[in-house]
DNA sequence: CAAGTGATTCAAAGCGCTTTGATTGATTTC
DNA sequence: GAAATCAATCAAAGCGCTTTGAATCACTTG
């Protein structure tokens, strides 16, 4: 069933069928009713390809996911915010449109998106400090938004983030708080801007109280579980290890936990341990009594929220960027607890 | 840059550029090349939204995720399934439009891809045993191929599955191998097909060697870290306790192995653990030494595969459907031991 | 040399929709 | 009662591509 069809079905015209369709105000009620309900119980819906070659809208918003050793690391945290981002794709009408690429390539794909014209935005996921991809979306035209922010990059863009490095400063605190003194931060790749900034918050926490940060207690690397595990382990054989651990994600977190109980130490005597927990709808910070310390931030909620940011506008392409800083939320569970005493 | 620019900035018909450009044969050679290379110069790329409507294709496959606690389940798994098709679609020059819908919504969903017309086939996700939307896409007519199978549908269709009865028989095997007689089952929803065909597998082996099923060790449930710790606790306070637990998820298996730790107990020496494992990036089971003995079948694999076979059935659309069953990997890591004597 | 052949190229129609710029009646206004 | 106004409808152009059917030109061929 096309348009065509339709109109011929009802005796009328395409266009007072389309405009009938699309709510413009030239149409008597009555016809819009009839047409209503005979699209409707025919099944009808317009072509999209066609619709979109003539609004020159496609309804659209692209994704770009670079298929590299980044993507492992982006891969759980990703999956929630897909799902959060296609709630509101799909409230607002939009299709969610998936590219993976390899790295090298990625650069082609955003031009390619652009060319193509199958999207109306894109989503720019996991941005470095110095992040080339935005300044070329910026030269391109296309509409985007960031989630996360390019630390390096001065010129407006919108993006939505949350404020990592407050959120790492005041766990760090909270652990200097508890007398901890040798806090030992496994934090993702650091070349992602996100993990700069937690490591500013860190190290503005410590230096804050005089301590200086100490490089054999800061690693970066793909957030893991293994990762996890491996940092627990090396650290605990140093001469004086850490007391504490912060950590940049609960997967990694997981195996901080795993080095712990294997070494037959206590989680929250011992050595204490805060997270940072996206809110990952299938890894749950515990039941009721959480089961780590963490800064809460959902990450579905941010992909509900940037999806809205970039749609507003896309349909509103005069105003100036949009941004949003969310705010973590630190959440006292089991693991953390006072310094143990020197032995 | 259109089209109609193009082929006037090279002095020649829409036409000729077009099939310059798609490869037909009634162009001189040197001319292709010349469009070629000016095509290229301006980084041309032909609007997709009209060459869909002039063709009729799409150039792309869609995926609908239902939003429901079902897919809370799938999650994880799924960001790495959508990383492998994701792989092949862009391989093969499509591209990927997901569509997160409410559960209710599905039908209606489906339809709409279809009536809509923007994408040439469809993936099927976490079909159930007997399920109503494999009859819905045959009726529709538009292509399409399950992440799964449906063990109730007798009427043909494509199809890409692990062999999950034969899986899990083989690890109970092993097991009882091992001299363990209580084995708990620590499967995925039963209302999905996997974890129907997984426990059939289960049984299998255990009236194999004249052991009837104890429904008290036979749990079903979301694959979460939390469900994983929560049987074990339960289990464990039974008056005779499984030896034993084989796992439908390496998320839940996490959780089953912080229960035992909890409890004192050693893995792999008072408690045995196969747990089935996706092969995801991001939770890799151990580095050289596997941390379980597991089931393994990637299923990034999978999505690489099942893509391929969606698009091969497009591009052919007369042949039959196509089906493709793997078969999981058993290997063994330090979670497994000789049954505990009694005491 | 007229007609046939083959290799290139082209003009124009069509994909299914939206939107511009008429057109048609009915109603109001002076 | 003629002119102006308004509400409702329509025909046709256009979005950027592919594809059909025709045209052009340079050669062959009998």
């Amino acid at each position: 069933m096309n348009l065509k069809e339709l109109s011929a079905l009802l005796g009328l015209s395409q266009t007072t069928v389309s405009r009938a369709l699309n709510g413009y105000p030239e149409v008597s009620e009555a016809t819009r009713r009839r047409v209503m309900q005979v699209a409707d119980e025919h099944n009808y819906r317009p072509n999209t390809r066609a619709k979109a070659l003539a609004t020159g809208r496609a309804m659209a918003i692209g994704h770009v996911i670079p298929l590299s050793t980044q993507h492992e690391m982006m891969n759980p945290i990703f999956g929630d915010f897909i799902a959060g981002a296609g709630e509101s794709y799909s409230q607002a009408g939009y299709d969610m449109v998936l590219s993976l690429v390899a790295d090298e390539d990625q650069s082609r794909a955003y031009h390619e998106m652009f060319a193509k014209r199958n999207v109306d935005g894109i989503v720019l996921h996991a941005p470095k400090m110095q992040d080339s991809r935005i300044t070329m979306l910026q030269e391109i035209g296309l509409p985007f938004a960031v989630h996360g922010r390019a630390t390096d990059i001065t010129t407006p863009y919108s993006w939505l983030d949350v404020n990592n490095t407050s959120a790492f400063r005041r766990a760090t605190d909270f652990l200097l708080d508890l007398g901890h003194r040798r806090i030992c931060l496994v934090n993702g790749q650091e070349s992602m801007d996100f993990a700069f900034r937690r490591r500013e918050g860190y190290a503005a926490a410590l230096q804050a109280r005089d301590i200086a940060p100490d490089p054999a207690l800061m690693f970066a690397g793909e957030m893991t579980e293994v990762y996890g595990y491996d940092t627990v382990r090396r650290t605990q054989s140093l001469e004086t290890p850490p007391t504490a651990y912060l950590v940049s994600s609960i997967i990694a977190a997981f195996g901080v936990r795993r080095a712990i109980e294997e070494l037959g130490l206590v989680m929250g005597r011992d050595v204490s341990v805060i997270t940072h927990d996206d809110d990952l709808s299938y890894l749950r910070n515990g039941a009721e009594v959480p089961v780590f310390t963490a800064t809460r931030s959902s990450v579905r909620d941010a992909g509900r929220r940037l999806a809205k940011l970039l749609i507003s506008q896309i349909e509103a392409p005069c105003a100036s960027p949009l941004t949003e800083l969310l705010e973590a939320e630190l959440t006292v569970g089991r693991s953390t607890g006072p310094a143990p005493h020197r032995t």
